[in-house]
DNA sequence: AGAGGAATATCT
DNA sequence: AGATATTCCTCT
């Protein structure tokens, strides 16, 4: 099993439209024009394409399409495919055996397969409601695949959409979709995002007619791959005339683009008014409520990814699905507004709300099955393509197709990226042998690339599928994943970016799922389904460009810290494929992170001439350009205190190291020993820049300055 | 390319 | 004013 290969990526880059796909649907978040959106059906039916490619396998693809599953289970629930064909039940319905079952995000499905939604249609209301309906979370694992046919019915639901628009800023009312960043991932998910089509997430109808320019209904792009979809059709809902977008093209995207909006809302404004006129209108003044679903996590937040799974996991589940449709409760606060921190809170309790929007969560996913409707899934990928709003190639760099790589296939139904899958199922197991470093720097793309992410350690991370006895090459795959307190998913603000180069050892190629761009590493038997991962780096999106996209709820602001997500797909016996996936710890990507508080290691020397003006070494961590040291003397009654800026000699200074000149003590003229400490603070925040930093020497002593006699020469003892 | 640092630009 | 986000520069 070689490897699954995605859907060809629309072409969109940045395309949104798997994100779309996920979020949009199912929650959906409400358009805030209606006008533009077009009706629910209107979108199944254009996508319908034939079904889904299918992939191609290699050796061993699988068509199957991967249910949820029900169970919670602590335990991750394993997805399993299913190559039937067809029928449609399957596809999320049936659960399946047993291990399995993954959450779905926010579809819907039922485990008996059916659909939580079955309507055909989607309905497109904005309300807040919604419903998920069930709880999408939970399908079974297997998917079966289903005739497209049975699928469909899914359908139904009717997508809460929150009023979307509200969401960011009522002007500038973005689609909202909430899901936050994983918007677009969920499109991402090829394959569910197919299922998910049909629903036609709110956010997703809504903003896509507009979005849909004709362009991206092109299925050109490039991918080949997959799904093709994407290509798919220019469905008829894409189709230009209809959507007002049309006009906008990218050009026009670019242009606006080009200059950078300055401020989100400028360009939000831009582009709803450019793309989607229609939207502007709406913005009502008032903003939706529900704008913005998503809650914007911020950093604070994220919680670890053990609670996934638990109990408690699920309520995050629908907390994260929740939030980002949320509502807000409050009205339309823009997302952005709301930042993040906060939220979680109040947010996710409420969260739970329409589910359909959390791309992450978008269970709706899960409930359809591609085979339902095959068209879908094509759909799903024109369709979110369309409907985000396009972003410039050239913005995103990131995006281009590339060749498929032997290893992979193109497997029509493999779980959407924003599906929860376990990490173990039966005697396999997906394990991080080695974790990344807690922080690096992901580079812009005005940039060059700042390198794969490596081991605390020194080396790469290292991942190993445990309990697979077979002969077959299997492909490992890897995208950036969220870390915040939500169900894990793409992060929309950040792209894993391909590294090669001499240095690289291990060999990977690029695919693009929805608007998720996900390497495909070969785990090979012969190295024990072992593999380094020096060929990833983290690539970051302005928050600008990706808070654009259509239905994109997630704010880029404070939401720095990514997992790399692993995933692999072993087939069974029996044509079904089980899937499953590991997160690794968090990472913070921003610089600021190494612009956090200075931590002093060691000094030059333990012991020294002092008489004003001696030079001493700092070495430590996150001194920065404008890192001060302060001295602070005490005298012997313990009530004087002096502090005294140390000159710090820039020239010398050398990454993580600092040296400083130590000023001369005022109260030579004491005879008595004098307390002498410093600190060191970077930038110009104060009391939380400043660390106190507690000076111990190796024998745990506080730090003293004897005084001699002569008072010309001091002597410290550290 | 791969880093590290920092100037600027943008929010809060 | 501060905190963050992006873009630039420089160096190896």
């Amino acid at each position: 099993m070689p490897s699954s290969s995605f859907p060809a990526p629309s072409k969109f880059p940045l395309g949104p439209p798997a994100a779309a796909c996920g979020r949009g649907h199912s929650a959906g978040p409400a358009p805030p024009a209606a006008g533009t959106m077009k009706s629910a059906e209107e979108e199944h039916y254009s996508y319908v394409s034939s079904g889904l490619s299918s992939g191609l396998p290699l050796s061993t693809a699988h068509p199957s399409l991967p249910a949820p599953c029900h169970d919670l289970q602590t335990s991750n629930p394993v997805i399993t495919v299913l190559p039937s064909a067809g029928h449609p039940s399957g596809y999320g319905s049936t659960v399946d055996s047993g291990s399995a079952g993954y959450f779905l995000p926010s579809g819907g499905a039922r485990p008996n397969g059916a659909p939580t939604l079955e309507s055909p249609r989607i309905e497109i209301t904005s309300y807040l409601g919604l419903h998920h309906g069930s709880n999408p979370f939970f399908h079974d694992a297997e998917v079966e695949d289903t005739v497209p046919g049975a699928r469909r019915a899914p359908s139904t639901a009717t997508l809460p959409l929150p009023s979307l628009e509200a969401y960011r800023d009522p002007t500038c009312l973005s689609p909202a979709s909430s899901l936050s960043s994983r918007s677009c991932n969920s499109e991402a998910s090829s394959y569910e995002s197919n299922y998910s089509y049909p629903y036609a997430s709110p956010q997703t109808s809504p903003w896509q007619s507009p979005c849909v320019s004709p362009k991206t209904t092109e299925p050109e792009d490039g991918f080949p791959r997959g799904l093709g979809a994407c290509t798919l059709l220019a469905s008829p809902r894409h189709s230009p005339s209809t959507s007002p977008r049309t006009s906008v093209t990218e050009e026009s995207w670019l242009g606006a683009h080009g200059s950078r909006p300055s401020s989100p809302c400028n360009k939000r404004k831009y582009g709803l008014n450019g793309r989607h006129a229609s939207c502007s209108p709406h913005p009502s003044p008032t903003p939706s409520p529900q704008g913005s679903p998503r809650v914007s996590v911020t950093d604070d937040t994220w919680l670890d990814e053990s609670t996934q799974f638990t109990s408690s996991a699920i309520v995050a589940a629908i907390n994260a699905l929740s939030t980002d449709t949320s509502l807000d409760l409050g009205e339309g606060v823009p997302v952005k507004a709301r930042k993040t921190t906060l939220e979680h809170t109040a947010a996710m309790a409420f969260k739970v709300e329409p589910a359909g929007e959390d791309p992450g969560t978008t269970p709706p996913a899960a409930a359809f099955s591609p085979s339902d409707f095959p068209a879908f899934q094509h759909i799903r990928k024109g369709a979110f393509c369309d409907q985000y709003l396009s972003v410039p190639q050239a913005s995103c760099p990131w995006v281009k197709p590339k060749p498929l790589s032997p290893a992979s296939y193109m497997s029509p139904s493999l779980p959407a990226l924003d599906w929860q899958l376990p990490p173990h199922s039966g005697p396999y197991e997906l394990r991080i042998e080695v974790q990344p470093k807690s922080h690096h720097r992901a580079h812009y793309e005005t940039e060059g690339s700042r390198g794969a992410v490596k081991a605390s350690a020194g080396g790469h991370p290292i991942v190993q599928l445990h309990g697979y006895l077979e002969n077959e090459p299997l492909t490992l795959q890897l995208f950036i994943g969220t870390a915040d307190d939500r169900l894990l998913r793409p992060h929309a603000f950040y792209q894993v970016h391909r590294i090669t180069g001499k240095t690289v050892s291990t060999t990977s190629h690029e695919t693009i799922l929805s608007n998720t761009k996900v390497l495909e590493i070969l785990l090979l038997p012969e190295n024990h389904m072992r593999a380094i991962i020096d060929c990833a780096g983290i690539l970051k999106l302005r928050n600008s460009d990706i808070e654009l996209r259509k239905g994109e709820t997630d704010i880029g602001r404070k939401n720095t810290r990514v997992r790399l997500v692993f995933r692999v797909h072993i087939p069974q016996p029996g044509g079904r494929t089980l899937s499953l996936q590991v997160a690794s710890n968090p990472i913070e990507c921003s610089q600021r992170s190494a612009q956090e508080l200075p931590l002093v290691e060691k000094q030059s020397t333990d012991s020294y001439l002092v008489v004003g003006g001696r030079k001493m070494v700092l070495t430590g961590h996150n001194f920065m350009q404008d890192s001060k040291v302060i001295f602070v003397e005490k005298a012997p009654d313990g009530h004087h205190v002096w502090e005294m800026e140390a000159k710090t000699d820039r020239e010398l200074c050398k990454p993580n190291s600092l040296v400083v000149e130590i000023p001369p003590f005022r109260n030579q003229r004491i005879t008595s020993p004098v307390q002498v400490s410093f600190y060191v603070c970077n930038g110009k925040r104060k009391r939380s820049q400043y660390q106190p930093f507690t000076y111990l020497p190796a024998n745990g002593n506080a730090v003293f300055l004897t005084l001699t006699a002569d008072t010309e020469r001091l002597r410290c003892f550290f």
